[in-house]
DNA sequence: CCTGTCTGCCC
DNA sequence: ATTCTGC
DNA sequence: GCAGAATGGGCAGACAGG
């Protein structure tokens, strides 16, 4: 396939809003393909590069297209950071210059799509000294062979994010409505039984059926070229023989979340509640020999956790299986757990038996996947005896502790206790369901402090710069906001966040009038920032900020004089206090009590 | 060899 | 991670 | 309610460049 005539039906996606025909596009662009291409050409449409469980990352990204821009058009770069900070989206950029340039060089190539795909694998095998450089001039070199469309998406492909409005659930749509004859034709005693059920709905009907079974092949294989590939060479019967399998991850199940423990009561009834522990997510496979570590996003982590392969080889009986827990640092001698930014050192490549020993990691294991077949559909009180008969518990493998019970007020006392222990709230699970694989679903719901209304911590929080947006936000040349404290000793505002979470349009409309009257060209004398956003705004503006925690920062500068900086974790707009000024914004004293009250 | 910038991936 | 928006 | 796309802090590692 031309990659011109790829970009050309990828415009038409961008263009439509309704995902039934964005379905219906991405279809007939596999009619356009083969058994072939199309596991690339699946990757290329989600902006991925291979099965989601074992990507390729490319090493580059903004900075260093905008490299390849620039050297590819002769453009200097402060003018397409320009462009950038005013269009968005830096596919947009390049598809402007390249179509404001003169005349395509006559002996410009026609990019192929396979041949596109192989430039960026090939990119991405680099490394070592001048690196940099060649994977510049890769880019380069597709970007002087392209038009203006082209470019557009060689460059959103460079950055992996395709901004079509279409990714993985269309995608599997897509699929079951190109395969939808063949699923018909190999199950045609269900379609009449259901035609007469359905009636003139049944095409519909069965194409929602199919799509289900996609997803749920998805979800014990996480490889969408994969399986689009087996649809190819052997219709809908190709998925027969995907099964859960030790060594290929599952898709974790996600949690929802509801704003009161009444609230979660209401949805799940007797649920058990366990404590959210703050570390990383981890998925165990072990076959009695081998052990594989996942994270939530499918990373293989193996190799950076021998301690935790040592562990589960040590305590789990059973296999082949596959389970589920939470690996958190933990201080043996206080028998306490570190915090995240601790548990997070772990996350390495180097030195790490001087840090395993330093930061011993803990395997909370709360669910079970798989043992000698899969378990995924069984329920969660099943699944947990399950699991508890497979391994024996100690020191660095434990089973969470629980309740199980619809008493709210108990409920509200185990979250309390478990947050005076240092976790970040409490799970909540249905004890009927079965595990949801890739899905966010009412079977389990997490609750944090900051998720209640009563409970959680606000600050007034003054507005001391913008950053300009991609994608929707550009419109409004706002992205985020860099917020800060009032020193009060020191009479300045202190850097604590930036802040790009909770704004809506609304918002950003008027944010956009009222900043604009007050922008500053230099960085005004009573800021103290260690980061420098697109526009500086005077002292003026207060906004209501929602925060889970306060941590000490390399980057942000409130109370820097007495913490060396400090910053807000996960932090979001609640509110612009129109009604406040800034002689109402939160001190740096507030904050610094705040954080020692933690 | 050191430092700053960029990137990817944890949450 | 959290949040907003269009369907 | 789903799916998609905005956005956060902060850590380690890879490179570039002095």
């Amino acid at each position: 396939m031309l990659f011109l005539d790829l970009s050309k039906m990828l415009e038409e996606i961008e263009k439509e809003p309704s995902r039934l025909k964005m379905m219906t596009l991405a279809s007939q662009i596999l009619d356009k393909t083969n058994k072939k291409e199309v596991d690339v050409l699946i990757y290329l449409l989600l902006g991925q590069f291979g099965a989601t469980y074992k990507e390729i990352d490319f090493g580059i990204a903004e900075k260093t297209i905008i490299s390849a821009l620039s050297k590819a058009t002769g453009i200097d770069k402060e003018k397409i950071n320009k462009e950038l900070r005013k269009l968005g989206d830096l596919g947009l950029v390049g598809e402007q210059i390249i179509s404001s340039k003169v005349q395509k060089s006559l002996f410009s190539k026609k990019l192929i799509v396979a041949e596109v795909y192989s430039s960026f694998e090939k990119l991405a095998k680099m490394g070592g000294k001048g690196s940099i450089a060649d994977k510049t001039n890769i880019l380069v070199q597709m970007i002087n062979n392209a038009n203006p469309i082209e470019a557009k998406y060689i460059i959103r492909i460079a950055q992996k994010n395709m901004r079509l409005g279409l990714a993985n659930s269309t995608i599997i749509d897509s699929l079951s409505l190109k395969f939808l004859k063949d699923y018909k034709e190999s199950n045609l005693e269900e379609f009449e039984k259901l035609k007469e059920d359905y009636g003139e709905d049944v095409e519909r009907y069965l194409r929602y059926k199919f799509k289900e079974k996609i997803e749920s092949k998805y979800n014990i294989y996480p490889d969408l070229g994969g399986i689009a590939k087996k649809l190819f060479e052997k219709g809908s019967n190709g998925l027969r023989d995907i099964g859960i399998t030790p060594f290929v991850p599952v898709m974790p199940a996600l949690a929802e979340r509801l704003p009161s423990i009444g609230k979660i009561i209401e949805k799940l009834g007797k649920s058990i509640v366990e404590p959210k522990f703050d570390g990383f997510r981890l998925q165990c496979h072990y076959d009695g020999k081998e052990v594989k570590l996942f994270t939530r996003n499918l990373e293989d982590m193996s190799e950076i956790f021998p301690d935790a392969v040592e562990t589960i080889k040590k305590s789990v009986k059973k296999y082949p299986i596959i389970f589920e827990c939470e690996a958190i640092g933990y201080n043996e001698k206080e028998d306490k757990y570190y915090p995240f930014q601790v548990t997070m050192k772990r996350k390495r490549k180097y030195d790490i038996p001087g840090v395993s020993k330093q930061i011993p990691l803990r395997l909370v294991v709360f669910d079970i996947m798989y043992l000698k077949g899969s378990l995924i559909d069984k329920p969660l009180l099943e699944r947990k005896q399950i699991l508890e008969n497979a391994m024996t518990p100690n020191k660095n493998l434990i089973f969470p502790e629980n309740i199980y019970t619809d008493d709210v007020p108990r409920i509200q006392k185990f979250f309390e206790r478990v947050l005076s222990e240092g976790n970040e709230g409490i799970m909540l699970k249905d004890p009927n369901a079965i595990y949801t694989a890739g899905a966010r679903k009412f079977a389990w719901v997490k609750y944090k402090k900051s998720y209640s209304s009563r409970a959680k911590d606000t600050l007034d929080l003054l507005v001391m710069g913008y950053f300009s947006g991609k994608g929707q936000r550009s419109k409004f040349g706002i992205g985020a906001l860099l917020v800060g404290s009032y020193n009060e000793k020191e009479n300045r505002y202190e850097s604590i966040a930036k802040l790009g979470s909770g704004l809506t349009e609304e918002n950003l409309e008027s944010l956009q009038k009222a900043l604009s009257e007050i922008k500053e060209t230099e960085k005004p004398k009573e800021y103290v920032s260690g980061i420098n956003p697109h526009v500086w705004v005077r002292p003026k503006y207060v906004v209501e900020v929602l925060y889970d925690e306060i941590t000490k920062s390399p980057t942000h500068l409130c109370a820097k004089d007495e913490m060396g900086g400090l910053a807000l974790r996960f932090p979001r707009l609640i509110k612009i206090r129109s009604d406040k000024n800034k002689v109402q914004t939160s001190t740096t004293k507030e904050v610094l009590e705040l954080f020692k009250s933690q």
